[in-house]
DNA sequence: GTCATAATACGATTTATTTCGTAGCAAAAT
DNA sequence: ATTTTGCTACGAAATAAATCGTATTATGAC
């Protein structure tokens, strides 16, 4: 069971939930590795959003070692699809259609990209 | 000259700014009354965040009467485009794209939304 | 075994955001 | 003219989020 009601993570909670989707697990030496790249907070803090996050559980951890591992405990997907839900509703009067509009003209997507974009219209288009 | 460095409204300042790109300009009242549908803090909660913004310089207002009228002063695109740049950096690791796939995925676009985008998807494809 | 290293725990502080209470004032109603 | 109403100003409290410092402890190197 991952993750029942609409939690919503904040700023800081969501840049290490990206590191542990990606990695799958993690300690927060290698969370911290990351996102010391472009922050500069120090290391306990990491320490502590994850210990907080663990509290609230959106991670799992093993701690039957002395160096813990987290894993991720809200799926990637339905946290993206909450956060865009959400800032459709703020932003854009909840036209979703508008928001991708938004996005794919202010972005530089690459050829792949659009054909990829472009297969998945074909498929909504059938429908 | 209307907003020039990455301003960041929060939460309840888009909120506010809703109403007034809808409106065009209003009153505190006029914003409170609408916020208040599904929102239940003060009328003075409003008007501190309206004031808040007034010094940030997020709007603009005018009090040469007794009860003053305000107007936004970013530009919804720009801010939408902020936000969303935000989100596609905090949740898709930089990928616009896919956002746009999230985003396309899970609402139900109609024929003609899908039209707008297929438009925009062959004028990116020309490039 | 001692020491250095690297980890966790956790309280406290700082910073940001939201909320409200109270005071004062202008205009309208009586 | 007095009262009531509706507004702004503004300090301060409440809440939330992020940051850090210090204490403690386990592990591995020597």
């Amino acid at each position: 069971m991952t993750n029942i009601k609409p939690l919503k993570p904040t700023e800081s909670e969501l840049e290490i939930l990206q590191v542990l989707w990606d990695k799958g697990a993690a300690t927060v030496r290698d969370v911290h590795e990351v996102l010391s790249v472009y922050k500069d907070s120090g290391y306990t803090t990491t320490l502590k959003l994850m210990q907080i996050m663990h509290e609230k559980g959106i991670v799992t951890r093993d701690d039957s070692n002395k160096t813990h591992i987290y894993k991720p405990n809200v799926d990637k997907g339905k946290t993206q699809q909450q956060m865009v839900g959400k800032m459709v509703d703020a932003l854009f009067g909840g036209s979703a259609s508008q928001l991708v509009m938004q996005a794919l003209g202010s972005s530089q997507p690459s050829k792949e990209e659009l054909d990829e974009i472009q297969n998945l219209l074909n498929n909504l288009k059938k429908k």
